[in-house]
DNA sequence: GGGAGTCACTATCTTTATGATAGTGACTCC
DNA sequence: GGAGTCACTATCATAAAGATAGTGACTCCC
């Protein structure tokens, strides 16, 4: 999906989406978190077309998120492995993972994170490492970094923003008890 | 993007992105989180076609992500707002905040997730809400569960998956000690 | 040693999505 | 009553996605 390009905006968010951004990028990093590593791998599993998949193949090793290791010398063939920089992707795979089961999955889920021994289902949260708490507002906020355009200490000003609950409608006052 | 729909994978990360996975989708509930309700304001922060964004406002609508409110009668105005399905997608996006920024941004931070008190960086880090241990093999692994296809139990039996930290390289044996 | 098969792709062409630009209708404000 | 705001639609050019077929370099197996 292109022609307009994120990777000169500020955010954080839009320079990721440009390298994983793609209908089928995030697909194959899941794949290869699941342990393909072989063309032929990918094209089975995704059902993809071989010039889309060597199309965003190309542009993850160009992203950085993939790299390509021979394997075979006699014809020479190539394995994608995930990067230091693919493989800290998998938050957002888990975070989507446990999105989409909660909202996508009527006839119950297909798979389940579970504790390894009691199997009991995972209820993942964002939290600080350090002090364990949900990265949610109040205890949290965002704040520019350095880097911070004028449009994002703008905008980061005067919101809530993303850690804090939207209002519920700053529509019409209806209901001013 | 599209034309395949990925709306009849059974994995849960597709079926998401089927409601999500398009060019601006993401964007635009980025901005929807940071307070943005109308249009004008949707079209002028992201500098996206009129067009594109009818389209993709109503793909979320229709997806269940956001909702339309009127909120003026005489000229019909309406707002777009999160439902709680559009909520809950947030540790999606302050996942991908923490990626972009560790990964996308040469010139330092332009947003940062600070402690509101101490003003610290956060370190945004997915654990189970009830036991507080980071979403990782070994101590939490993926299952089938009971909507689980066979091509689904067959990809979560072989491999540590998700989870799991990928073998550095199952390639060549070079290392061999 | 000749045919079938595997693997990782490229070439070609059609269909679909994206994007730029202009325009519309229903107002409000001055 | 003219300018401005707002939320869009219409139209059309271009870029991306998708299907299908084909290539080259092997290996495997009688």
């Amino acid at each position: 999906m292109q022609r307009t390009s994120f990777g000169s905006m500020s955010c954080p968010i839009a320079r990721g989406l440009e390298r994983v951004g793609e209908w089928w990028s995030i697909l194959i990093l899941r794949d290869a978190f699941a342990g393909l590593t072989r063309f032929e791998a990918f094209q089975k599993s995704l059902g993809i077309a071989p010039t889309m998949l060597t199309r965003r193949l190309d542009a993850l090793v160009e992203a950085g998120m993939l790299e390509r290791q021979l394997y075979c010398e006699k014809p020479p063939r190539h394995e994608y492995r995930l990067t230091p920089r693919g493989v800290d992707f998998r938050p957002v795979l888990i975070a989507m993972l446990a999105w989409g089961s909660r909202h996508f999955a009527p006839e119950g889920p297909s798979i389940r994170i579970v504790d390894a021994v009691t199997l009991e289902d995972a209820d993942p949260v964002l939290v600080d490492r350090r002090t364990g708490r949900p990265l949610l507002a109040p205890d949290f906020k965002l704040v520019p970094g350095p880097a911070a355009t004028a449009a994002t200490r703008a905008r980061l000003a005067h919101g809530g923003g993303l850690l804090a609950d939207p209002p519920p409608s700053a529509a019409r006052p209806e209901a001013a008890p």
